[in-house]
DNA sequence: GGTTATTGTACCAATTTGATACAATAGTCC
DNA sequence: GGACTATTGTATCAAATTGGTACAATAACC
């Protein structure tokens, strides 16, 4: 595995691979643990500036194996659920402070008109990933790459926040249309536990019992077996989404 | 007004203005007219090869200004509904063929390694435009610049075929939870027009009497109080947003 | 004034959604 | 083992929304 150093910083201060040159991806990583809505960040070595995990696009993948690139690299995981949702290009999208910042601690040799400092477009993916199956992975420029309550994170550097709002507020839309909420859960789970994901996502209360009627409406679960062993009142049922169920699903609401 | 010949394909092969390099916009551009949902289509000169009307990101422009003066060269108006959908970023994204066709028969003079041979990322723009208020322009580079039915339209080429899919579907999504529709008709119009719209749109017939009241309910119009003169039969009331009652409408449901 | 086509609204039935009630448990405590 | 508790699954009813029909109003034409 090549360091971000190696990778990006070589002695003609060129990307070793060859990128497409003012394309950046941006990565929204959601995850769900404890009852709250989490995203993965990161934290630039010993600089105050905290980001969402990115990357760029080599010229021989496509942006969605960019984007799947980068989010393997960070979490280790293959086969992610992700999604573009929208483009940020506003003409003074240019952070060279912050680069230079990076490159100085990491003692970078820069010049300048570095290609760091160009203005970037930056194409914004969503990810869900089932939170226990993933561990942060750090590069050699970060200090920290880590999950954070999307209540109470850091701030973020760059237009990142405006970024995370957005993949947030398309995460919302999508969790009725589209069966987007079960990617942020482990194959198997409660009832209880997929309307405690979609109570912190919308940010409001849910009736159980309604709840409980349109998912099953939705006719994409398969009931197992087992049940549950936990407090001393019944057991809830334990479900698992059934693929040939999605199938049919999207294929009739799409 | 420059040619695109002066401003692309200038003596040192370079465009004149410098734009982002390897990105380019592509703009389905929506009308109706005749009760037909029609979109604005161009012919290169001397090419069998149709394309959607489309541009490049200059150095010192918003993606959406880009946008926006793509289209209104084209379009010859202003303040156009605008709104990215998706961004086509497949590998393979290049077409020296067609490029290079097109450059020929205009005289433009090529080498290897041209910059329109390169892998190209495209940003999907749809626009919603009030037919009357457009004169399709043509460009020195094409022949034909005009609208067409989307039931019935030229093959295109590249692969925008695949981008008018996603806009056409874009915009069926976006019709009952934005008011989206309403650009595409004049500032005022009757509920029947705006009927036939959404059904030409959604490809479906609607019930005219729900049909009424599910747009009132919206509570977005105002009752212009002219009347109509047509056929033999009661008059239809004309119609108008309320751009008050728009925002709050939008305020409520975002 | 009668005819015709179309519009606006009222109305009822069917479906969906909101909210409550209640029986069925899996533990705990005694 | 039996009472107790918290939670789950389902039934049920009311309220709201949507599907579909009926009908009066009316603008042009004859």
């Amino acid at each position: 595995m090549q360091t971000i150093k190696e990778q990006y910083f070589t002695d003609d201060h060129k990307p070793k691979i060859k990128i497409i040159e003012q394309v950046s991806i941006d990565c929204v990583i959601f995850g769900f643990h404890d009852n709250q809505l989490k995203i993965l960040l990161l934290k630039f070595k010993g600089v105050d500036a905290w980001a969402l995990p990115g990357g760029f696009v080599f010229h021989n993948e496509s942006i969605e194996e960019a984007a799947n690139r980068i989010l393997e690299n960070r979490t280790g995981i293959k086969d992610i659920y992700l999604e573009q949702f929208y483009v940020f290009g506003n003409k003074n999208r240019q952070y060279r402070e912050v680069h230079e910042e990076v490159m100085n601690i990491n003692d970078i040799d820069w010049k300048e008109n570095h290609w760091l400092f160009q203005r970037f477009i930056s194409i914004g993916f969503y990810a869900l990933v089932d939170f226990s199956k993933v561990t942060p992975e750090l590069d050699d420029l970060s200090e920290i790459c880590g999950w954070y309550d999307i209540e109470d994170m850091p701030n973020l550097a760059f237009d990142h926040p405006q970024i995370f709002q957005k993949a947030l507020a398309t995460l919302r839309s999508n969790l009725d249309t589209r069966l987007v909420g079960f990617n942020l859960l482990p194959k198997t789970f409660t009832m209880g536990e997929l309307q405690s994901l979609y109570e912190t996502i919308l940010g409001k209360k849910l009736i159980r019992t309604n709840f409980q009627r349109k998912i099953l409406s939705l006719e994409v679960l398969e009931r197992v077996e087992k049940k549950f062993s936990g407090g001393s009142h019944k057991a809830p049922y334990i479900y698992r989404l059934d693929d040939a169920k999605v199938e049919a699903f999207l294929k009739t609401n799409f």
